[in-house]
RNA sequence: GGGGCCUUAGCUCAGUUGGUUCAGAGCAUCUGCCUUACAAGCAGAGGGUCACUGGUUCGAAUCCAGUAGGCCCCACCA
């Protein structure tokens, strides 16, 4: 039969992942012989496309659900896609745009039927895309937070919150977004350092030939100027007290206010305050009654009551009216400054504090059980550092702004009565009806439904449950069944925006916490550090990837360095290390496929190599077990990656390899192909193609036996002294190896080995040390042979005769190194066990493992300066 | 301004309550090999004062304090 030295994913990925789902092996539903293990996943933006970061976060899901699966879980990873309001918004009207429709010309319904089809054209991609990477998920339970059970869900919980007082409607400074032309919460705004200009500009004393300078970096709401604040300590000002200055260019007087809050050192020491654009300027209109002039409008462009630059943009008007007022001499200087500036999170447009009514949902009572839910381990945060930052957000919590001025999302239930009286109800209907209650005389037309629609997190917040049917059916089998879920696999940027608010809802509308894990990834880098992205042009297609390196390459490739909590920093060598790994697994299986077995042949010779291994085995099942238990996905991989390339193709498949073109024993052949399943299931949640292909490939099965389903190997006993014993014997071949590496000697001409040691010391491991050593016979030898290289393992003196001289003083050199090193070590521990009060204050193992250390460093010792003397 | 994290080999990182020969892994590097599973490979080798300074301890990469550098979160003075 001829295999392809190199392993071809794409002969191979196609045809399982169709082959899977056409078995339903992904497909899960509540089943009380099952224990559950569910996962849902953080849903994409419906129109995105596949990005490293979601490559990092969906392969980790899909190694957890792939294991729980073969644990005999009933494993349900539960797919979707997040409608996205204003990033999707946004690209829509940028569609529109480039039709030449603008979202001002048309109606809503119109606006929301281009935005159905831009979703039903592009929704799909992505989780297309997923597909690509062999994610399991349970793809017939598909949602999207914006269809209509889920949209239910999101109106019933707002009418229930309002109903127990928790949301309100008000008047309040918020972050806007004049590019999405929308409010934003305060987590939706990023601050960064830039650098800008500290502008001094004099304000004209009323009535006097004297002027004060105040500081400013924002000119343009000069023109939105009501007062001018001192603090009222301040010596310097004094004598301004109760009088009035002129606002530049719109010639306004305005009251000179005094309060505490201005920072003498800062600037000048005097403020100019616009209660309308700026949150503190904002407190200080409410506390002395200011006027407030919303000069900017929602474009982020001055507006009629600015008098001036009517309809230009803030940011050209900022240049223009210094110029002015430099013109007209009120220019005092231009500082460079060095300040944070908020940017719109999803837009990048430079936020704009704006006064306007919103709605919000008071946060501070029920956030309290959540905080406790992390703080008590009810959640457990992966890594935990993450503790500290959660509570940190939830001990702050503010009161989150709800309503976002946009169309696609879901439309706030709140109707208003001519007379501006609010109801609120889940249907129109209801809300009439609530309304005739108030005045009998309302009609269905009269009542008018608040255009804004709610923030996203406000339907990804019961994603847990409404995936489930939670609040459209809360008695189901599948939502009893599946939730809470077990673990959640997302980013630490989300962490408030979105795990915090799905514990508050978990919490408070089911009483338990949504999910018991979460683990957070970093972020995906490159090599430089530096955040993939599109405008810096290094983020990889995915695709590309997959296609080149193939899945199971991509996948492992991604997680070879991907500690939780820990950044990715992306290579493409990674992805050639995981392409490598697929190459290795698949050659072994040549290897192995090609044998013939025998069932005549002895198979004492290769008794200790499958003893070995088998313990190998175990202890690795162990050390994986261990890593999943602490979700060290990356570890886990690797402990496998070394047990496959090193354990199983360097050293055990060598030990029993027959000479080329002969068969194998029986008892050999069972248990290797045997080893070969454990490996195959092991590598499976991480390599799911290529492990499924050769567990087919390997053994002939029926239709449902296939390795996405197969038993997960369970750590059995294995032995530790074995093991042990194996890794002295590989020490001895390594040695061997070495002389002939600096000695030139060809692997093929055999060597004679022979020991200073008891007869039964090496007597199992002898086949394993001839074959790999290629050594002719190992011969017991009570003195020392001359003429022979020699090397030391343990405390045990071997040698090898060569041919030709023998370097003396080379031999003697390296002799002499490994002297003094040994004579070191005992040195230290004669030191510390002559301390009495290490002997008296150390538990007594260590005392115990430091005296063996002891006689051990002496009997080595004692061979060294045998073969010393035996030399010179 | 408040809080948290980090600094171990050229790179990316492990190192669990201080104690087995504890100074590790992978990658990279160097040397020799196209040895009939694999050159996307095999065999061998080199490489670190555990950021720095001090302290606690019989014993410190590990605990404490300080110093230097880096990162993150929150708040934000115009």
């Amino acid at each position: 039969m001829a295999l392809s030295t190199k392993y071809n994913p794409h002969d191979v990925e196609d045809k399982w992942y169709t082959y899977w789902q056409q078995q339903k092996f992904f497909s899960a539903k509540a089943n009380p012989d099952k224990e559950p293990y569910s996962i849902v996943i953080p849903p994409p933006n419906v129109t995105g496309v596949l990005h490293m970061g979601h490559m990092l976060n969906n392969t980790i899901q899909d190694v957890l659900i792939r294991k729980a699966r073969m644990e005999g879980k009933e494993a349900c990873w539960v797919p979707g896609t997040d409608h996205a309001s204003i990033a999707t918004e946004a690209k829509v009207v940028a569609m529109l745009k480039e039709k030449g429709v603008s979202k001002e010309d048309i109606t809503r319904e119109e606006f929301l039927k281009h935005a159905w089809e831009w979703k039903d054209k592009y929704g799909g991609i992505i989780l297309e895309q997923l597909k690509k990477l062999g994610c399991s998920c349970d793809w017939d339970r598909t949602r999207f937070t914006m269809e209509a059970d889920l949209s239910d869900a999101v109106i019933q919980v707002f009418v229930d919150l309002y109903n127990k007082g928790l949301i309100y409607r008000g008047v309040r400074m918020v972050n806007w977004d004049p590019a999405g032309k929308t409010a934003l919460s305060d987590d939706e705004v990023i601050h960064r350092q830039v650098q800008s200009k500290l502008y001094y500009v004099k304000y004209q004393v009323e009535g006097a030939d004297e002027f004060v300078t105040i500081a400013t970096t924002r000119p343009e709401t000069i023109l939105g100027d009501t007062a001018v604040c001192i603090n009222p300590n301040d010596e310097r000002y004094s004598h301004l007290k109760g009088k009035k200055v002129i606002v530049p260019l719109v010639n306004r007087a305005v009251s000179i206010i005094e309060d505490e809050y201005v920072d003498m050192e800062f600037g000048t020491g005097c403020l100019k305050v616009t209660p309308a654009h700026d949150v503190n300027d904002y407190e200080l209109g409410v506390k002395h009654n200011l006027e407030s002039i919303d000069v900017i409008d929602d474009d982020g462009k001055i507006s009629q009551a600015g008098q001036l630059f009517v309809g230009e943009d803030r940011f050209v008007v900022r240049k223009k009216i210094i110029k002015e007022i430099e013109a007209a001499g009120q220019l005092e200087k231009v500082e460079d400054y060095t300040n944070n500036v908020g940017f719109s999170e999803r837009t990048d447009a430079v936020i704009e504090p704006k006064l306007s009514t919103q709605w919000f949902l008071k946060m501070e009572g029920i956030a309290t059980p959540a905080l406790k839910a992390v703080m008590e381990d009810d959640i457990r945060l992966f890594p935990s550092k993450f503790k500290n930052t959660y509570r940190s957000w939830m001990e702050n919590v503010r009161d989150w702004c709800i309503s976002r001025q946009l169309w696609w999302g879901q439309r706030i239930p709140a109707f208003y009565l001519p007379d501006g009286q609010i109801v609120v109800a889940t249907t129109p209907e209801e809300a009439l009806e609530k309304a005739k209650a108030i005045d009998p005389a309302v009609t269905a037309e009269q009542l008018k439904q608040d255009e804004d629609v709610l923030d996203t997190w406000f339907s990804s917040w019961l994603w847990p449950m409404s995936v489930f049917d939670a609040f459209k059916n809360p008695d189901n089998p599948e939502y009893k069944y599946f939730y809470p879920t077990n673990d959640l696999v997302t980013g630490p940027d989300i962490l408030f925006f979105w795990v915090a608010r799905m514990i508050i809802a978990g919490l408070e509308y089911n009483g338990e916490v949504p999910f018991k894990n979460v683990y957070l990834t970093g972020i995906v880098r490159d090599s430089q550090r530096r955040k993939m992205s599109k405008s810096l042009g290094n983020s990889p297609d995915p695709l590309m990837l997959i296609d080149q390196y193939g899945a199971d390459g991509v996948r492992s490739g991604i997680l070879f360095s991907s500690a939780a909590g820990n950044d990715l920093l992306f290579e493409e060598k990674l992805m050639e290390q995981g392409r490598n790994f697929a190459n290795k697994i698949w050659n072994a299986f040549r290897l192995v496929k090609n044998w013939e077995a025998d069932a005549s042949l002895d198979h004492k010779q290769n008794d200790t190599a499958i003893r070995w291994f088998r313990s190998k085995l175990n202890a690795v099942l162990v050390e994986v077990e261990d890593h999943f238990s602490k979700f060290r996905i990356s570890d886990a991989l690797m402990a496998i990656y070394r047990l496959v390339w090193d354990d199983f193709c360097s050293w055990y498949l060598e030990m029993i390899k027959p000479a080329y073109g002969q068969p194998i024993d029986k008892i050999t052949y069972d248990a290797t192909i045997g080893f070969f399943e454990d490996i195959v299931k092991l590598l499976h949640p991480f390599m799911p193609f290529i492990s499924e292909e050769i567990w087919h490939e390997i053994k002939d099965r029926t239709e449902k036996e296939c390795l996405i389903v197969a038993d997960w190997p369970r750590p059995k006993e294995y032995d530790a002294a074995l093991l042990e014993q194996a890794q002295i014997a590989f020490e001895v071949v390594s040695c061997v190896r070495n002389i002939r590496s600096s000695k030139q000697i060809s692997p093929k001409e055999s060597l004679d080995l022979a020991v200073k040691a008891g007869q039964e010391r090496y007597r199992a491991f002898e086949p394993i040390i001839t074959k790999l050593a290629n050594v002719a016979e190992i011969s017991y030898v009570a003195e020392s042979v001359d003429g022979a290289l020699s090397f030391v393992v343990k405390s045990d003196e071997f040698f090898v005769p060569v041919q030709g001289a023998i370097d003396v003083e080379a031999e003697l050199e390296n002799i002499r190194k490994e002297l003094e090193y040994a004579k070191g070590f005992l040195k230290s521990c004669e030191k510390k066990l002559s301390n009495k009060r290490f002997v008296d204050n150390a538990p007594k193992a260590v005392v115990d493992a430091e005296r063996k250390k002891q006689a051990d460093a002496e009997a080595k010792i004692k061979t060294l300066e045998e073969s010393l003397a035996n030399l010179s």
